[in-house]
DNA sequence: CAAGGTCATGTAATTGCTTACATGATGGCA
DNA sequence: TGCCATCATGTAAGCAATTACATGACCTTG
């Protein structure tokens, strides 16, 4: 069943039927009318490849995705998808895994589908060696490229970020404002991300008159062991001497082991142990008690790169990055006074704007 | 750049540089390594959508999930597609939302971009009326459609489903053995797998001569919201006079709720409140205490699925439905003994094979 | 040495659309 | 009435691959 079989069918030629298709005016009120009849009859639907070959896309976006069963990209690709597809765009789905070589791979698929445009998400693909910015070429090549809480400054590279340091360095601040001065740095991954929470920790432990100490600084995996990792890691540290009474997680999965830690020690929480998760997601409102967290504005992040990446492909000027503010949002686990539900925003800092 | 320059490049007809693409034997070691050269100098990538067209495939899965940010389905979402990408297939996806009037569009969507085949997930894909079957053409005009946790027996209807009525049926029992006797049953959505859970539920209440009653049955909206609204229903259901001192919760956020609901009120868990989700997610580990939950064996029903559905495309014969059997995995909401981390897994009962 | 087989390579048809350009009908207006 | 603008419609040339079939070189073998 093709565009022939249509147009014999309803006693007109191609060009008639593919006008009707596409809306195209020329075409007369009763023709246009016989035409849907006849392909509402047969069930015919356009091929889209021919339609993509002819028109050079088949409006689509590709979307990497490292690990889409965390929380935090799934509800990432969750937005996107819908937002794209509202904007007639479908999406392409590469769940890479986080290796270097699995995530060049998934960009050179997604060119090889030649998808018009490419979503990357995750601060992993912003390397501070050249090789790690695999999509350069691409972007080079006239291929519009998106970052997701990353930021490359080249041309056809949009991005969209959270100001992680200014967050790191409110929610630490936070804790000192609670009395802490011996403050965990849990974190998964030394990523641009992970660069900027730390540089935001520090710059909270200076201006307090803290001194720096390594030893508190400590990487975790993050998968579904990781509170158990995360007990286990504290549990050595305070046994081999080391004194904490707060913990600044890179990611709200961590802060869980850090409360759970407590409670099997029979700490107190915030007393014994403050904790500040990262990303504000589900897993703080399941924990007992509830766990302050950063709420780094996906939605907003989303948006937009939905709104670059549109324009970018219909050729109008688009604003290469943005960064917006993180809200630390305040629970239990930092504020004894905070009750379930009584959740309270500590800062919505101005958002700063950058690139054309 | 297209194959033409590549062939005039390396002065050889398109038909040669077409069997180097494609692994053609029918070519000299020597015009091979030559054609090769070109094409990595250039830079050249073969047009997807002309050999889509020449093929009539492009070797895509459609992935159809209503809502992609739930973690359950975000885990399938990823696992399947890592899945699909080693066979060779690409996956296009849609969040469609969970409407009927979506979920059809999203069918009609993929069908229009002519995937190869789709994979639907989540269980209100099988409805009891006719029309709720939005799949049913497209399965019978030869697309193949798997159904993770759905049923439904029609030629080219592929699906994996968890044996919910007898993981139901375990998990009732279990909090029956702990002897409780005023039970909810807390649900999300009264889908095929809702029907089924209701009815294990119903069975072990049977089994136990408990009388079944519908007062102790509600459903809650499964959504960030859920927490507060299944602790604010529990807070009326008392208020009212309605006791019960156990839940057997469809989601584990619900059951999630009913945790944070005894602990807000200062129940005990399990001695005054026993509480069982479902899907055995993270969200269990997180809660404290831990969450007993069913493991439905998403792996094992997303490799079923992967499996059927390459099959299907490479016209060989597929086992049309497999059903697998949850498992309880029991944890201090349902055990006081049960510690962190040590977690009992009770029943891993026998598969039962259908279909073929 | 001729016939025939093997193998690398080329030619050209095919896939199903979009669209620039051609055509022809109709109607208004001088 | 004749000319031209307008508009519906048709013709045919792309788009960039795959592949059936043709060709011709070379080798084997009777």
């Amino acid at each position: 069943m093709n565009i022939y079989d249509i147009s014999s069918r309803a006693g007109v030629s191609i060009a008639t039927v593919s006008r009707v298709l596409n809306q195209n005016p020329h075409v007369s009120a009763e023709t246009r009318e016989r035409v849907l009849r006849v392909i509402a009859d047969s069930g015919y639907v356009p091929n889209a490849f021919a339609r993509g070959l002819g028109l050079n896309t088949m409006r689509t976006i590709g979307l990497l995705s490292p690990d889409a069963s965390d929380g935090y990209q799934a509800a990432a690709l969750n937005y996107l998808e819908s937002s794209f597809r509202e904007q007639g765009y479908d999406c392409l789905l590469i769940c890479s895994g986080t290796s270097l070589a699995a995530r060049k791979a998934g960009v050179e698929n997604l060119k090889g589908r030649h998808v018009d445009g490419m979503v990357l998400m995750g601060s992993s693909f912003v390397g501070e060696r050249p090789e790690e910015n695999i999509y350069l070429r691409e972007a080079a090549e006239g291929m519009p490229v998106a970052l997701l809480n990353g930021e490359f400054d080249a041309p056809g590279v949009y991005s969209a970020l959270c100001d992680d340091e200014k967050a790191a360095r409110e929610a630490v601040r936070h804790l000192i404002e609670g009395g802490k001065r011996r403050i965990l740095h849990l974190y998964h991954a030394m990523n641009s991300s992970g660069r900027r929470k730390l540089r935001g920790y520090q710059a909270a432990l200076k201006e307090a008159g803290i001194s720096y100490d390594e030893a508190l600084v400590r990487s975790v995996e993050k998968d579904r062991k990781s509170i158990d990792h995360v007990m286990k890691m504290l549990r050595d540290m305070e046994a081999e001497g080391t004194r904490f009474d707060a913990a600044f997680c890179s990611e709200d999965i961590l802060a869980v082991g850090a409360v759970k830690y407590a409670l099997s020690r029979g700490k107190r929480i915030p007393g014994d142990l403050a904790v500040v998760g990262y990303n504000n997601s589900l897993l703080c409102r399941c924990c007992e008690p509830e766990i302050t967290s950063v709420d780094n504005q996906l939605r907003a992040l989303c948006d937009h790169i939905v709104r670059t990446m549109t324009a970018a492909l219909e050729g109008e000027a688009a604003q290469r990055s943005r960064t917006f503010a993180g809200r630390l949002v305040i629970r239990a686990s930092t504020d004894g006074r905070a009750g379930s539900g009584l959740n309270t925003v500590k800062k919505h800092s101005q958002e700063r704007k950058d690139g054309v």
